[in-house]
Parts: C-alpha cells; sequence; structure tokens
DNA sequence: GAATTTTATGAGACATATGTCAATTAAGCG
DNA sequence: CGCTTAATTGACATATGTCTCATAAAATTC
C-alpha cells in the first residue's frame, strides 16, 4: 500500500469486504490514470489490487461501475477539500483565483487522483457540473461586485473550466510548471475583464499549501452495512 | 459512398489499390470519430469500408498506422485551408479571431473530421503544434503592434488553443451553437488583452462561410508508385 | 486470350477480455 | 474448538480482436 492508496487508507480500520472494495477502488484509480477508462480492464485492476478476478464482480456489476464509483467519490472529496480550503475569501477576484489554484494544487499533489479527475470529468458530464457548481455563485458574485464584466452563462462557463482543466492535464503531463495556477488564473481573469494589474497581484499572491487527505473511519463505525 | 467520403473522392481517379486505400482511411474517420481511436477495431474499419479483414493488413501494418495516417492527413489539409482562407488578412486581431473561427466553422462543417481532428489533437502532441504553427506568429505580430499586452509563450499558446479545442468538442456535441467560434473568439481576445469594444466587434464581425473541400488528382497521376 | 502481376479474401492460430460458478479458504462466534 | 457465514478463488464458457498466409479473383501486359 502506497501512499497514495487512500481508499484503501481510509478503510484500514473496517471489515474485511470494506478493504477489499478499497483496494480495488484505489487500483482502479492507478490503472485509470494509467491507461485511461476505455483501455483499462476488469484483470488489469485486479492484477493491481492483488486479488483474484472473481473477486471483482462480488463488489462491481462491471468496469463501468466501479468507474463511475471511483469518479464521484474522487470529484466529491476534491469538492470538499476545495470548499474547505476557501472559507473566509469573500473577494470574487480573490475566490475565483482561489479555486482554479487550489483545485490544481490539489490534483497535482495527489497525481493519480488528478489524472482519474481529468478523465473523469470528460466523461461524466454531470459531475463535471458538480465539480463547477460553486464557480457560478462566484462569477455571478463578481459580476455583481462590478469587477467582472462579461456575460455569466454555460458558454463562459465551460470555457472556463476548459483552461483550468487544460493546464491541469499539461501540469500532469509535466509540460508546465509549479506556477501554471497562477498564470491560467491571471489569463482567466483577463479574460473576465480584471485589470491587469490587479489580476497579476491576486493571481500570484501567496496561498499556503494544502494536500488531499482523507477521513480515518474508526473500527466502531464498522456497523455501517457493507453493500 | 457519403460525401463525407473526402479520400475516396480524391481517390477515384486514381488505381485500385490508391482507390481501396481511400475507403479504408475514409472508414477509419468515421469509426474513430465514433468510437475514439482505442475503442476502434481493425474488424469494424473493415466492415465499414466493405473490405475482408485480411486487405486491411495489405495497406497498413496495424491500426496505430492507419490512425497515425489519418491523423497527419486531416491536420495537412485543414491547416492548409485555413492558410487558404486567411490571405488577405493583415492585422493580427483579426488574424487570431478569424483562425480560431474558421477552424471551427471547418470542422463543424465536416463532422467527422472534426471528431477525428479533435481526438488526434490529443493524442499526437507534434500534431497539436503543427495545428497551431502559425497562430504563434499572429500572436507575436499583435505583440507587435501593441494590441496584445500579454507575453507570448508556449504556456499562452497551450491556453488559447484549448479554449479553441474546448469549444470544438462542445460544439460537434451539439453543447453550444453556431455563435460559438465568435464567443470564444472573443473571450480570446479579451484574455489577449484587446479592449472589449474591439474585442467584439472583430469577432462577431461577418466571414464569408468555407466547407473543406478536396483536390481531386487526375487519370495521369496514377504513375505515382503507391506504398 | 494466355501469362503474369497485383489485389483481395477469409479461415485459422493465437491472444486477451468478460462474467459465472462450484469449490475452497478465512472469519466470526458461542 | 467446531460450526456457520462471509469472502475469495481460479477454471471455464463465451466473445472479440489481431495478424498471417495459402489461395482466389481481378487487372494488366504481351
Amino acid at each position: 500500500m502506497t501512499p497514495q492508496d487512500l481508499f484503501t487508507r481510509e478503510a484500514r480500520n473496517l471489515g474485511k469486504s470494506a478493504r477489499t472494495k478499497a483496494r480495488l477502488m484505489d487500483a482502479a484509480v492507478s490503472v485509470f490514470a494509467r491507461d485511461g477508462f476505455e483501455a483499462a480492464s476488469v484483470n488489469e485492476i485486479t492484477r493491481a489490487a492483488e486479488v483474484a478476478n472473481g473477486t471483482f464482480y462480488v463488489y462491481f456489476k462491471d468496469k463501468d461501475e466501479i468507474a463511475t464509483a471511483v469518479a464521484y467519490r474522487i470529484a466529491h472529496d476534491v469538492v470538499q477539500q476545495l470548499d474547505a480550503a476557501m472559507v473566509g475569501v469573500s473577494d470574487a477576484v480573490e475566490r475565483v483565483s482561489c479555486a482554479t489554484r487550489r483545485l490544481l494544487d490539489l490534483a497535482t499533489s495527489t497525481p493519480q487522483w488528478g489524472q482519474a479527475l481529468f478523465r473523469a470529468v470528460w466523461i461524466y458530464n454531470d459531475l463535471r457540473d458538480s465539480v463547477v457548481s460553486y464557480l457560478r455563485a462566484d462569477l455571478e458574485r463578481g459580476v455583481a461586485q462590478g469587477v467582472f464584466t462579461v456575460e455569466i452563462d454555460d458558454f463562459l462557463i465551460s470555457t472556463f473550466s476548459a483552461m483550468t482543466m487544460s493546464t491541469l492535464f499539461r501540469r500532469l503531463n509535466g509540460e508546465a510548471g509549479p506556477d501554471a495556477g497562477s498564470r491560467v488564473a491571471q489569463l482567466q481573469l483577463h479574460m473576465l475583464g480584471v485589470a491587469p494589474d490587479v489580476a497579476k497581484r491576486v493571481a500570484f499572491q501567496a496561498l499556503d499549501p494544502i494536500t488531499l487527505t482523507m477521513p480515518v473511519i474508526p473500527r466502531e463505525m464498522d456497523r455501517s452495512k457493507k453493500n
């Protein structure tokens, strides 16, 4: 179990069944990250999880089921961490910039999750919507505050997200350096109509680092019925 | 043969071998567009081309070979058409806006090619570079003309392209309407530091429509040795 | 129109994936 | 410990895919 195996870590005090399921999900994350959703095979996942082929089907109906399970868990956890990292930031310009930078930091600090998140967002549209749901509010706040001078609609939001996601992609592939978050945030603010000097200052201001962590569930809670 | 079968059309006056190869390439385009590169199978391609399985291997070593052949041809043709559509446009702001809009128009006018182009650009990095090669020149021209106020480097160019490509993706999936080209061009100009009123005017100015067409090679030229 | 070269075919050897199931092993418990 | 239930296993039936090759069909040449 590597430090990347967050599900297994989370389940280490739970029953055997929960642990095996967690192992499968961690294995799925790394196989999806390496091969992509399409190319990944159930065999590859069970091999990575070090369980027999048949074990997989005890926990998941098929590849699609584990894919959605993993994708939604990752999206959920990332959104939660993002939310937590943003409490106390009220200025719209800062919030928008912060969200982009935090998302990139998080995804880069756990590359396999970052990869899986990236791939999942392309495939599951409603998942993408959930990841960017808070974005719309921040953008509209900025318009209300008079700092953004563009019309906020689905097109703008999609384009904005695409900028973030493409940066994530390049970051994960080593094509962009650690300042990529700040740089794309700056360009996004330009796009929204923020004055260049303000954009530069906010996008490059220092941010204390965070990493993706997961709760450890105590043994007592094992009573929750496993599916 | 549907009007989409551009390779077959181009090869209709050539020898049998060239025609069969063209049929395979057209079939590959539509299968790749429908299923993606990974999921596509040689069987599916030969079925679409209405040839036997073995015939495929006469012309291509494997799936990868036809994939690159198709991807590079499409990229090459699209770039060529794009170039042709831009002669006479010298203003940097107009050129940049025009290139984005034309690319989207082209790719949308032949959706299967658009899909294949989109997928290919994600997979073959050098191909992406070739598609955006002229972009750098136009961006630098704009800086020289004093109309763009950002630094032109790989990061900016990648982000810029990602905006175009994500729009292409949504356009092909019906998530964006015919004005998507103008809208994303406008946002790109904002990002580059162009004044909002200029950006709006240039991005939305009328453009006479073009569609993807291919040369018809006369029978005489059949002497070119087939690979 | 017969001979020769080019092109196309599809059966088949081999590989890998999916999902099921009867049998085996491990865990939990009084 | 012995019994019951939960968890795991891996062989197997089925399916799909890749690539080769001996052979057939078609086109070209003389």
